[in-house]
DNA sequence: GATGAATGAGTATTCATTCAT
DNA sequence: CATGAATGAATACTCATTCAT
C-alpha cells in the first residue's frame, strides 16, 4: 500500500469539490441559501460537516466558488474569441445557446435569480464577480441584470446596428430593454416551472428571436 | 374625556398593526426575510419586542398579513365588478393600473419577488393565498407566476379573443406566455433599479401594450 | 402587576452584568480566558447561554469590561487629584495601597497576568485601553508593564528627585526598573500563591518600601 | 550506499522531533498555546498533520516533552556536579547564567510564564515534571515559582549562610523571597520586551548580584 | 397593553485526532 | 515513513419566542 501521490490527492480533492458544489447548489437552489445549512449539504454529501471546511473556506466561499465555477462555465459556452460584433445569424445562435444552457443548468439560475432578489447575498456575489482577478470579465448593470464580459456592450451595438434595418423613429434603447425584459422574465419563469413543455419552450425561443433579431 | 369605546380601541389597534406591517415590509424588501429580525423590526417600529407578539402570533404570521393585505389593496384596485371581459381599453388601462401600482408598492413587489426565488417562503405565501377563507382569490400557476382572482382567466379570455384580429395562425397561449414574460421581466428589473428614469417607464409601458393589446 | 420601570430595568440590568463578570472573572483567573466558555459561565452565573448576548455582544466584550470595569475601580483607589508630585510619605501609601489591591482583587491580577503573557489577549487589552474614550489612561510600556494613567510618569519623577538624597553615582532610571521587577515578581508570586502568609506579605512590602524609598 | 544502521534511523528521527520541537516552542511562545494549532506547526515545519502524530502522542505530548528537554538544557547548563555549597563567586556565576540563558532560551522562558499564569497548561506541566522517571528533578513551589533539581535547596542553603555576613536582624526566608522577586519580574519584564538594552541588561544583572550576593 | 429579561434550539466554524492509502 | 482526507466533539453566537412584572 503506497501512499498517494499528490496527484491522486488533487484528483480527490477536485472530485469531491465538484460533488460537495453540486449538492450545496441543488439545495441552495431549492431551499435558499440561508436555509441550506452546512450541516444539512454535508449530510446530503455524505461527509462530516468537518470535511466541508477543508475544501471550503466558509459558507460564503463554498456560494462564491459556486457562482464563479458556472460562471465561467457559460462565459466557457459561449465563443470566448468574439469579436465583438453579432451577426444576425449569430444573434440567433446567442438566444438559442442560452435558452439551452438556462435548462442545462437549471439550478444556478434558480440561485442566480434568488440572488438578484435578495439583497445580502447579491452583495457576496457582487464582490465575487467584481474581484479584478476574476478571469469572468462582469458587469453587473444597476438594473440588477448580469451580463458577463462585454456581453452587455455587444448587445448594446447589435441593437444600435439594427436601427439601419427599422424605421426611422426605431429607439434601440428600448427595444434592447424589451428584449431583456423578455429573456428575464421567460427565464424566471422557465427557471421556476416544475416542468417545461418542449414545444412551447421552443416556440417560445423562435419568437423571442423574431421579435429582436 | 369620555372613555375609549372598544371601536377606538380596535382603531387604534389596526392602526398599530398597520404600522408595525409597513416597517416590517420595508425592512423585508430591503434586507431580505431571514435577515430582517424581529428584534430590527420592532425597535424601528418602536416598540417592544414583546408586543409584536401581541399583535402578530409570530415572524411568519405578520409576513402572511403583510402579503394577504398588500394582495387586498392590490385587488381593490382593479375593478372588483369585474364582468370578466376585458375590452381593449380596457387592457390599456390594466396595464397602466399595474405598472403604476409597481411602483406605488414598490416594496411590495420586492418582496414578492423575493419570495417567489425562495421556496420556504414560497411555500409560506402559498398557504396563506390558498387558505379557503383567504377573500383574495388566488391562482398561483405552475409557472411560478401568481394571477390574482380571476385574472388569469380574463387575461387568457383576452388573448383568445385576440384570434379574431389577428391572422389564423396566430398562437394566443404563446402570445399570453411572451407578454406574462415581457411584464414580469420589466416588474423584475424595475423593482430592483435604484432609480427610474420615468420618460423610458411610460415609453415601455406603452409599447407593452402597443405589442399585446 | 405593573409593568416594570426603567429603572427597575436598569437595575437588573446593571446587577446581573455584574454578577456574570463577577462570575466570568473568577473563571477566567483561575481557568485561563480560552478555556473558560461562555456554557461555563452561563451555567456559573446560573442563566442561558443566550442571555449572555443579552448583556455582552461576545466574550471579548466581556472581558473588556471587565477589565476596564477593574481598572476604574483601582484608578479610582489612587488619589485622583493627585498633583502629580510623589513625597515619601505618598510613595509609602502607594506601595501599601497597591499590594492591598493585590489581594482585593486577586482574581482581576491573575487575569491581568496571564493576558500579559498571551499575546492575542494581551493585543484585545490593549486596544481597550487605548481607546481614546476611555477614562482610565493608560500606558502600556513596551516592557509589559501597566502603568495606569499618570503613574508613571510620577514614578519616574520620584525616582529621579530621590536622586538628591543619594550618592553621585545613583541611576535612577536602574532603580526605578530594580523597582519595577521586584513589585512586578512579588506580584505574581503572590497572585498565584494558595495561601498567603500575613506576617511575610507585610514584612515584605516593609522591605520594598525600604529599599526603594 | 549502505543501508542506513538503526542509530542511523534514530538519528534522523532524533533530529526531525528536534526541529519539530523548535518550529512548536516558537509558536507556542508567541501565539500562545491554544492559538498555535498542530496544523499550523506541521506547516512551519514542512511535514504532514499525520506525520506529527508519528512523533509525538498528542499535542500536550509535544508541550511536555518541549518543556522536558528544555529543563534538561538548562539543568546541564548549570554545574550538574554540584557539590550542593554555592561560594559567593559560584552566586554570582550563577546569576550571569540564569540571565543568560534568558536571553539565549528567550522562546522557552516565555512559554514558561504564559504556563505559569494559566491553570490548565500549568497542570500538564507540573504532570510532566512530577513524574518520577524524569531525570529533571523538579519542584513546583507553592507560589508558583519553579526550582530546578536542588536549587532550591542550594539558594536557601546560600541565603541562610548569608547570615555570617549580615546583622543579626537579617532575615534569609526574605531575603531569599525578595532575590526571587527580583529575578522573576526582571525575567518576565526581559523575556517580554521587544528589544533588550545591552548596557542596562548588564548593569542591572550587577545590580542584583550586587543586592543579594 | 407594554417592556425587555430570559430561554433554548439552531448554525457556522474550529481543531485535535484518526485513517486509508 | 508520509500524506492529507475524514471525523466529531466542542464553541461562540443568533434569534424567534415566552414570561414575569
Amino acid at each position: 500500500m503506497s501512499p498517494r501521490t499528490p496527484q491522486q490527492f488533487e484528483g480527490i480533492r477536485e472530485e469531491k469539490k465538484t460533488h460537495i458544489m453540486n449538492v450545496a447548489l441543488e439545495h441552495f437552489a431549492l431551499e435558499g441559501y440561508h436555509n441550506t445549512t452546512i450541516s444539512h449539504i454535508a449530510k446530503h454529501a455524505k461527509i462530516s460537516k468537518g470535511l466541508m471546511y477543508n475544501y471550503f473556506e466558509s459558507k460564503e466561499e463554498l456560494l462564491s466558488e459556486i457562482i464563479s465555477r458556472s460562471m465561467d462555465e457559460i462565459s466557457q459556452y459561449f465563443d470566448p474569441d468574439e469579436d465583438g460584433y453579432l451577426t444576425e445569424e449569430e444573434f440567433d445562435l446567442f438566444i438559442r445557446k442560452l435558452f439551452y444552457l438556462l435548462r442545462e443548468k437549471l439550478s444556478f439560475w434558480r440561485l442566480f435569480y434568488q440572488f438578484l432578489m435578495q439583497k445580502d447575498v447579491r452583495d457576496k456575489f457582487l464582490q465575487t464577480l467584481l474581484e479584478p482577478d476574476n478571469t469572468v470579465q462582469a458587469i453587473y448593470s444597476n438594473s440588477g441584470s448580469l451580463f458577463i464580459g462585454t456581453m452587455n456592450k455587444i448587445l448594446t451595438d447589435y441593437f444600435i446596428r439594427k436601427k439601419d434595418r427599422k424605421p426611422l423613429d426605431y429607439d434601440p434603447v428600448l427595444d434592447l430593454n424589451m428584449f431583456i425584459y423578455t429573456i428575464e422574465g421567460f427565464g424566471m419563469v422557465t427557471a421556476y416551472m416544475d416542468e417545461v413543455d418542449d414545444k412551447y419552450y421552443n416556440k417560445t425561443i423562435d419568437k423571442i428571436i423574431e421579435l429582436y433579431k
